[in-house]
RNA sequence: CGCGGGGUGGAGCAGUCUGGAAGCUCGUCGGGCUCAUAACCCGAAGGUCACAGGUUCAAAUCCUGUCCCCGCAA
């Protein structure tokens, strides 16, 4: 099939090169502009550019696809289908009707559920069980089109917004390849959305990140495992930023002591939460490289009572 | 030229302002104590102080340039 790509991060990557390793025509990707990145604000290309410039595909960056002259152009590759894998801009009903088949999407979460942004932060911090990757027929809404296929996904005891992230991004690249089979073939079997069911979530800020030591150290710890690597959770101590990537539940201790450090030993560092005690694991000082609990104490003479956030 | 922190034995840090013997908490190795231990005691090995120049009688420390790591912001 003649297809446009659109994506954005490396989510996208991987479904883009299944497609193209599939055998499709990939005429066209699209993908954000360039921003301005990281320190020194040096300019940095989406993964997506990265990746479909190695393959030799066209890329297209326009700032708002919506624009008549971005829908005009996207006529001219006259794809039979497009792919949306995590774009990160709302198609207009011009481009939904675009190709012969339509545009699909690829969702990572087991539709109706987690609708919109970071679902799959979401569904870490959130403390699912399963979660999984969906194909959609686009419409209108936001992740509201007619369902294709699933393909679920457990998530591990320690599964981290990352981990997670990887595996489905495969499950997605496999999935999407597979439905557009089915599409092409004429068996593509279309399921509307069960309303009652759907959740929607918002887009994660950093800010986000900052760890409210009232909650439960359960929670907390979900929290912590969602936003790694990004944006990651943290706290402050003594005015400077504290990311934790890694903490274990304990029980015990006062409520009314949420955010104090109430154990110090030579390798562990526990600190009070509304519920239960969350002994840091691995953590890093602003400025500093990430490091297990007990390095960070050899050099920093943490004592017992002392308060974060 | 967006703002800032940092590179010191294997790990994490102090020392840099106010030049002048390489330090701390661990780890490693050897020995001791102990029913025993991640505990305790004794001893040892291990460092071009990121790199390159410069100033000086003398540089981890002051000056200049380079490389690398990290936090913030976007």
């Amino acid at each position: 099939m003649r297809v446009i790509f659109m994506g954005t991060p490396d989510f996208s990557v991987g479904i883009l090169e299944a497609i193209v390793e599939a055998g499709h025509e990939v005429v066209l990707t699209v993908t954000q502009p360039d921003k301005p990145k990281g320190r020194g604000n040096a300019v940095q290309f989406p993964p997506v550019k990265e990746a479909a410039l190695k393959h030799d595909i066209e890329v297209y960056q326009p700032k708002r696809v919506r624009e008549p002259e971005c829908v005009a152009y996207l006529q001219k590759y006259e794809p039979d289908i497009i792919i949306v894998a995590a774009f990160g801009q709302i198609l207009p009903k011009e481009i939904l009707d675009m190709p012969k088949y339509g545009c699909v999407n690829v969702h990572a979460s087991l539709l109706p559920k987690y609708r919109g942004a970071a679902p799959i932060q979401w569904a870490v911090i959130n403390g699912e069980k399963i979660s999984g990757v969906t194909t959609m027929r686009m419409n209108e809404g936001i992740d509201t089109g007619d369902m294709i296929e699933q393909k679920e996904v457990e998530l591990a005891p320690e599964e981290t917004g990352g981990s997670l992230f990887d595996r489905l991004a495969v499950a997605g690249a496999e999935l999407c390849v597979h439905t557009m089979e089915e599409i092409e073939a004429g068996r593509a079997v279309y399921t509307k959305q069960e309303e009652s069911e759907a959740t929607h979530t918002g887009m994660i800020k950093k800010q986000f990140g900052k760890i409210d030591w009232t909650k439960p150290a359960v929670e907390i710890e979900r929290l912590i495992r969602g936003l790694n690597p990004w944006p990651s959770a943290y706290t402050s101590l003594n005015g400077k930023t504290l990311k934790i990537w890694k903490a274990s539940v304990r029980l015990g201790g006062e409520k009314a002591d949420a955010g104090k450090v109430v154990l110090v030993t030579k390798k562990e560092i526990g600190v009070q939460t509304g519920e239960g005690i969350l002994v840091l694991e691995e953590i890093q000082m602003e400025g500093k490289k990430r490091m297990e609990a007990d390095a960070f104490l050899r050099g920093f003479p943490l004592e017992c009572g002392t308060i974060l956030g």
